[in-house]
DNA sequence: GTTATGACTTCAC
DNA sequence: CGTGAAGCCATAA
């Protein structure tokens, strides 16, 4: 048995078999659609992990390609903390790039546009 | 070793 | 609709 190695390598997501997976799930994701973070989890083959998907995102380096901007969570929103520092905008930005309508609650129609493989 | 904290989800009220 | 609890598990302290 190899050691085992941290699970988050920021720099280089391949390095860990499961951000690996996670990574390539989110790279499939159609521009214009959107995944949710348990969608992604299950996809990877790690269901019920949803929180190890955020954990991921959070933990990645800001200059790996990777549209990260569609995986949000079940409510049909943009995961908001503070923790972010105003990194959520961002993504809500990019998805309105995208072609996706908020409404007046920072929702967006997840049924409408959630990505079914 | 323990406890707390999340870019989460689901189900029960 | 909202709230809370349970499940989840890597990290941080």
């Amino acid at each position: 048995m190899p050691p085992r190695r941290k699970l988050l390598a920021t720099a280089l997501p391949e390095g860990d078999a499961a951000v690996a997976a996670i990574c390539a799930v989110i790279r499939r994701i159609p521009k214009g659609w959107v995944a949710t973070y348990g969608q992604v989890a299950t996809m990877a083959g790690l269901p019920r992990r949803a929180r190890l998907v955020g954990y991921v995102l959070r933990h990645l380096d800001p200059a790996i390609q990777i549209p990260w901007h569609r995986v949000v969570n079940a409510k049909g929103e943009v995961s908001y903390t503070l923790s972010r520092n105003g990194g959520d905008d961002v993504q809500r930005r990019l998805l309105e790039e995208e072609g996706i309508l908020f409404n007046d609650g920072d929702r967006f129609a997840l049924e409408r546009y959630r990505w079914l493989d």
